[in-house]
RNA sequence: GGGUCAGUGUCCGAGUGGCUAAAGGAGGCAGACUGUAAAUCUGUUAGCGUAUGCUUACGGUGGUUCGAACCCAUCCUGGCCCA
């Protein structure tokens, strides 16, 4: 088996380990261990911030390990305090149950769960019918508030408060690596490095119940060269449901990522060989552009599969090259919301702007245009001249189409 | 439970009876420059409207006042101190 340690080291997985190197490079490379990471069932789709969690995962199971995912239907009803400054809002049971469903069909994309090659589980199974005064005396006598207190992912609420029920997280994801430990011998958790007291917690339960040594990696939490977070575009979270980010979307965010953070994302969020992807370090300026196609394709077609990668791709290509409207994000209206009417309202129902405020203000700053030309006039209306093929390409800023269909 | 301080726009944060749709910063968006990049500079950033106009908005609700984000009452939420 080659060194798998290594490749997920050197594709920028690893932030910090709780064994010495060799340690787990020797269990990693010669061992099949299970491996777990938890999601969180806040929303029915996970985004792009979770993606790398799914990515080593994907490369471990390649590598003959078990996946465990585990899906925190019991730690979403008290939210996890961790690197919040406010507590989140709790959820309903249906709520979280509907995530799970469609969060299993996304991890289904990167992780093969057939055969029992990797396991979803629902902590909700051991954890929702667990009896308090049982709980409490099985798992309390092994932690110590001041230790829990002096971990560094509760520093933030200790100025601003942190409540009972979410000073408890802790205590539960400890319990669920203890049950997966017992249960499916798991052996090791992954997470981001916000989660590293977290995963110490859990290694120090299994550790005094059942003397066992559980193994702890986080991965680093990825900010953008701008310092922004994974996951955000302009229209917020850049999702997994392709109902959320479509594929065109979802190629055009990673087509648009930054020089320097090209061949980062291209070694953590693409399968492509180290050795291939190191090709492009040589790259400059216009150079990079085709690493972030490739980025972007691979991406895409890793997430949304092969035929909507390359419809992304063309749609790209027709839109940003031959200035076309084939492929275009697009909208259905009828033919009075269009004809006749003013540009801002037509760009308002094509849901381009919010309001109409936002449309005029857009124009005042020379920032739309229709069929690629400029619109100078507030009042300016859309007239049968417009109209070609009866489409209209309205255009916002420089990066963002909407071809509008008039039915 | 007692004392005390606080809750402002996407976020942080000023304002403490009319000049406040609310300083400043961050973030967002757009324009110029470019490579669907970054940096920089400029503009813009509640809704409706051609409008110096109207509506909604400073935790909730009531009140005082010609007039309240700002004063009073009460409730909710949170910090700190005391128990």
């Amino acid at each position: 088996m080659s060194n798998l340690y290594a490749e997920l080291k050197e594709r920028g997985f690893i932030k910090q380990i709780t064994v010495p190197e060799e340690k787990i490079e020797n269990i990693l490379n010669n061992e099949k261990i299970s491996v777990y990471v938890g999601f969180d069932p806040t929303k029915e789709s996970l985004h792009i911030g979770n993606l790398l969690q799914i990515m080593i995962l994907s490369h471990l199971q390649k590598a003959g390990h078990r996946p465990i995912c585990v899906v925190g239907g019991a730690t979403a009803l008290i939210g996890d305090p961790s690197g919040k400054d406010s507590m989140r809002e709790m959820l309903t049971d249906d709520k979280i149950q509907e995530n799970l469903r469609g969060i299993k069909k996304q991890l289904s994309h990167f992780i093969n769960f057939n055969d029992e090659k990797a396991l979803m589980l629902n902590n909700y199974d051991w954890l929702g019918n667990e009896n308090y005064i049982n709980f409490i005396r099985k798992i309390g006598p092994h932690f110590t508030v001041n230790r829990m207190l002096a971990a560094e992912c509760f520093k933030q609420r200790m100025e601003k408060g942190l409540s009972f029920l979410e000073f408890n997280y802790m205590i539960m994801q400890a319990y669920d690596f203890y049950v997966l430990s017992r249960k499916y011998e798991c052996k090791m958790e992954i997470g981001g490095d916000d989660q590293w007291s977290n995963i110490l917690a859990g290694m120090e339960l299994i550790r005094r119940i059942d003397a066992k040594e559980g193994i702890g990696l986080t991965t680093p939490l990825i900010t953008k060269s701008d310092g922004k977070k994974m996951g955000k575009s302009e229209s917020g979270s850049v999702w997994l449901k392709s109902e959320w980010t479509t594929s065109y979307e979802y190629y055009q965010y990673w087509r648009n990522s930054t020089d320097e953070d090209v061949l980062k994302f291209l070694k953590l969020y693409t399968f492509i060989p180290l050795d291939e992807i190191n090709k492009f370090e040589s790259c400059e300026g216009v150079e990079l552009n085709k690493a972030k196609e490739l980025l972007a394709y691979e991406t895409t077609k890793l997430m949304h599969g092969i035929e909507d990668a390359d419809k992304a791709r063309e749609s790209a290509k027709n839109i940003f090259l031959k200035g076309g409207s084939e492929g275009a994000p697009s909208i259905e209206l009828e033919k009075d919301q269009v004809i006749g009417q003013l540009v801002v309202d037509v760009a308002v129902s094509a849901k381009l702007f919010e309001s109409k405020g936002e449309a005029r203000r857009m124009i005042k700053q020379g920032g739309l245009s229709v069929n690629d030309k400029k619109v100078n006039d507030i009042n300016a209306t859309i007239s049968n001249d417009n109209i070609a093929k009866n489409e209209i390409m309205l255009k916002k800023g420089k990066k963002t189409f909407l071809l509008v269909k008039i039915k």
